[in-house]
DNA sequence: CTAACCAAACTGACCGGTCAGTTCAAATAA
DNA sequence: TTATTTGAACTGACCGGTCAGTTTGGTTAG
């Protein structure tokens, strides 16, 4: 195996190396977003980030650690948006921000679409190489989803008879799926559309339009 | 190439040749549903489906056309699915043929995960093999909810400032996800639990309790 | 009846090419 | 000095597609 620099040592490693890192998730992002992790090569990857093979794996060891890596640094930059748009709203009606959210959620999507679509396109493969890394990914932005859910349980008079869990996952869903079929089919769509069809959820969840804190 | 059967005349073929067909695409929706279509080696469906390689390509042509008809093949069985819960309701509240008709799409899910599983693998990817393949079916889906949210919207008053089309693709979408989040991180969650949670959508699109017809 | 015949269906060894991963000496930064 | 990058060569496994030959089931001729 090629001599790795040390893993744990983020900090320590100079900027040269972070910005080869950059470089290669961004290639790897938009190559494997496009074609499926299996059709990429490692060479391509490597070219198309203007490094070499061997940079590669210097400083990821396997195409399948670059994958697992990817991935997280994607849905770091997902859930620092989520908490955002949920913080900034602090105080405020719990309504608005989970509408907040799905609008930075669209955002994210159009932003980055080749990362929504590597996420859809592996997510739920038995068993994955990526497995464990996807179970505590999906978990970390199901507990912020669920945070806001519980946000509008607690203001508003809600239905219980759905499942809290079913609910969370439906809406994570809809927003992979309305804002990669935005991109793919339907560019003509307005962010503002895309929100309002999701929000129908938490419509349909809480009861009537009583005031928040009601 | 090798010579193909007469296309077009799958009547005339003899039983031999559909019960071949239907062993590959048995084979190959369990193994490509599982680890992608890249992943799995024609000579691995072929043996899946106690079959021959040369079978497979004296079929089918090619590992993409077989793919292509895979996917014609579960979709016409979800579409048939659909329709049949659809009409089973016919003349009675819409909003109840449209849960029969969720229903039915989660029993499709837990019954073919893998078919579901390819689907949202494939379908984004731009430019896919299966493109053209992608956008008729999807289209053809998306007509079969459309019916449906058009039959609610007749009966019901509705919020129209949500667009049909991006609340068609949320419902589709939540379909596949919350039945596939099911089957692969859910399992204790039940069918009715899913459809609850999908049907929140449209709670959220109807206005009020009207009476249907009102 | 049955032997000869035929085309569709099927077989599986094989080929040409590709790719992940490895290695390493030389170059280049910090 | 030391960490990082380069570039190119190499390997060994793997894979999609091909093709010459075999089996099967039905039809026809004698």
């Amino acid at each position: 195996m090629t001599t790795e620099p040390q893993a744990g040592a983020k900090a320590l490693r100079p900027a040269r190396t972070n910005a080869t890192r950059q470089k290669l998730f961004d290639a790897s992002m938009e190559l494997i977003g496009e074609r499926g992790a299996a059709n990429v090569t490692v060479d391509e990857i490597a070219a198309a980030a203007g490094v070499s093979k061997g940079t590669v794996y210097y400083n990821f060891g396997s195409k399948s650690e670059l994958i697992a890596q990817l991935l997280r640094h994607g849905v770091d930059i997902l859930k620092a948006r989520l908490l955002d748009a949920a913080d900034g709203r602090d105080g405020r009606d719990p309504l608005l921000a989970m509408e907040a959210m799905i609008g930075q959620a669209m955002d994210f999507m159009a932003e980055y679409p080749s990362f929504a679509r590597l996420w859809v396109s592996e997510n739920w493969r038995i068993p994955s190489e990526w497995q464990g890394t996807f179970s505590v990914l999906r978990g970390e932005l199901l507990e912020v989803i669920a945070q806001a859910v519980e946000s509008v349980a607690a203001a508003y008079p809600v239905d219980d008879s759905v499942s809290r869990g079913s609910l969370e996952t439906a809406i994570f869903g809809a927003c992979f799926v309305v804002g990669l079929d935005r991109q793919t089919y339907n560019p003509e769509r307005t962010r503002d559309q895309s929100v309002a069809a999701i929000m129908a959820i938490m419509r349909g969840y809480v009861l009537k339009e009583a005031a928040p804190r009601g």
